[in-house]
DNA sequence: TATACCAGCGAAAACGTTTTAGTAAAATTT
DNA sequence: AAATTTTACTAAAACGTTTTCGCTGGTATA
């Protein structure tokens, strides 16, 4: 079923079908009404390619993320889902699995008008971004979301990862820790260095002097991580406390320190940045910076549907900043607070 | 940069333009060799929506599943999006929100050709499913995965609900529980009917005789399933086990346990249909069939990619059943194992 | 009464491809 | 050498919209 067929049925022309479902106001009340009919009743659906070639636009974006089996990217692609269907958009979801080469190749793909705009966390992987700069000069609107590039002029919504880190390391202060490990994923990544450098602002800040060799740089296979885990916490003077920049690193302490028999929190303590929505279950509890995801997808989302209809206003470079919450549990508390137990 | 401009260029016509970049035989070497430089040189790519107008094909699938955040489904996407990379396949993203109205109104936004084709997961609301049956009729090729449409004549990817519950059921059984309650999230899914076949299947074959008071259905509002699951906790001859038939009923389950100062296993024990991640490191660590959603993800792409390619050869009909795993721990341990601890 | 204007519609171009149906020239066959 | 086929290319139609422009008959304006 289409305009031609539909323009048959009732008579009329193509151009009058067309802008009688469009709603134009050179089109009769009249008229309006029966094609409108007509086109229920037969089903009529505008084919969205013919739509877009002479529209140019996709009613569709994509979302670049890393991974998806992750809580804080599903929650965030929730908040985004939530808009764009809102919107009428559509939603192309792309992986790179935290592989440069996967973003690169991915950005190529979408510069050519298949979607008005793309949501963006850079991979861990990612030392360059001549690529996403490329987005850029082809005018495409771009948000990134947590993991930024910082030097980019586009807009940015991440959380307050520098106050969030520095406060939590307080919070691991003030329960008696002084030989805090900080365990990342990548050394290039915004968040690893906002995040670390709250952690070792906090540190400073409370007479405690930084200590590069519990800077700790893993990466994305688990096997190794928690081999690299292990060998910390088997230190002759191991950390009092594993700071854990993303989710993963704080399961693979986890089950390190269950092969190692550590106690939690007593060996050492553990807190991370996490969505995990089991973390209150876990054992022990884990304390948890808990990011706002959802909050985050719809809100890049929302900036990015700004971008696409304001198209050439492209210079909004809205830096967002949602606040992260400190939810303190059994996994860092204090020795004193232990015993109370 | 498209066809014409490309032409120009190169003093040649657009149809050339077009045979050489798709290697026609009816051009020579010499002149795609210079073709294909240009196009690499000003980095020319087709223009999707014309190409898919002209072809009637939207190298595009989607994926229409309740909600993401979700680990079996997250897991799922990582399979489907597997395969769709491997075939130059976009991927998008439909989000029913257990929502039979949004899954209508979904599957009718995809009757128009958006996409090549569907992966469908039903919404636990869905009671009735004639607008599956319209996608069948406008021949868009679907594969059900996990939560099915039993009577629709469309490929099928499920994991062995039936034997692997029955299996769970007996573990149970074997560990001393004789009054175990079964929790689902609806009682019209294709998950629901047969995990709770084989759990009662299991209760008969071990003499057990079935109490209907013990089959409880939740829905999709986390606290109300709290205040279902208290209430069933507080019976006055309460459950000795929890069987969830999903993954967030098992959480609900030990929240209420911590709210009652339950113990597990000793007091209530819990099973659940899961793919956590962190089951092993919950207090207690829960005993899960894990279904191998990665798996199941990339098998129903592979079908549908077969229904696509051969269209027509619509009959494919498979059933493709894959094995879950039981994974014994904790929270399943039976009394004399629990002493021994 | 002549002029301007407008409401309501249709014709046709345009979006960028793919593909069918050619067409010359060259190569091959008879 | 004539007839046929093959090679390498082009012109143009088609995919289904949207949109610009033009047309007609009627109404308002001067």
């Amino acid at each position: 079923m289409n305009l031609k067929q539909l323009a048959k049925e009732l008579n009329l022309s193509i151009s009058t079908i067309s802008k009688a479902l469009r709603d134009s106001h050179e089109i009769s009340i009249a008229t309006k009404q029966i094609v409108l009919a007509k086109a229920k009743e037969l089903n009529y659906q505008a084919n969205p390619f013919a739509s877009s070639l002479r529209k140019q636009r996709s009613k569709t974006i994509a979302v670049l993320i890393p991974e998806i089996a992750n809580n804080f990217f599903a929650l965030a692609i929730n908040g985004v889902e939530a808009i764009a269907q809102e919107k009428g958009y559509h939603v192309l979801i792309y992986l790179t699995h935290e592989d440069m080469q996967k973003e690169i190749g991915i950005t190529k793909l979408l510069q050519n008008g298949r979607v008005d705009g793309i949501l963006l966390s850079i991979s861990s992987q990612t030392t360059d971004t001549e690529h996403l700069e490329e987005l850029r000069k082809n005018d495409i609107p771009l948000v990134f979301f947590d993991r930024v590039a910082e030097h980019l002029d586009c807009p940015k919504v991440t959380t307050d990862d520098y106050n969030s880190s520095l406060r939590a390391t307080e919070h691991l202060i003030e329960n008696g820790c002084n030989r805090i490990a900080f365990l990342s994923i990548s050394s290039t990544l915004s968040i690893t260095n906002k995040r670390m450098n709250g952690y070792q602002d906090a540190l400073k800040k409370n007479g405690l002097k930084p200590d590069e060799s519990l800077l700790i740089t893993c990466n994305t296979d688990e096997e190794n991580n928690r081999a690299i885990i292990k060998k910390l916490l088997k230190r002759k003077n191991r950390p009092d406390c594993i700071f854990a920049s993303v989710e993963k690193l704080a399961i693979s302490t986890y089950v390190v320190c269950n092969e190692l028999s550590l106690q939690i929190p007593e060996d050492v303590k553990v807190i991370s940045y996490s969505n995990l929505r089991t973390a209150a279950l876990l054992h022990p509890s884990l304390t948890t910076i808990t990011q706002p995801a959802y909050e985050i997808g719809h809100e890049a989302a929302s900036i990015l549907f700004k971008l696409i209809e304001k198209k050439g206003f492209n210079f909004i470079l809205e830096k967002t900043v949602l606040k992260s919450t400190l939810i303190e549990r059994d996994s860092t508390k204090g020795n004193k607070q232990a015993f109370l137990v």
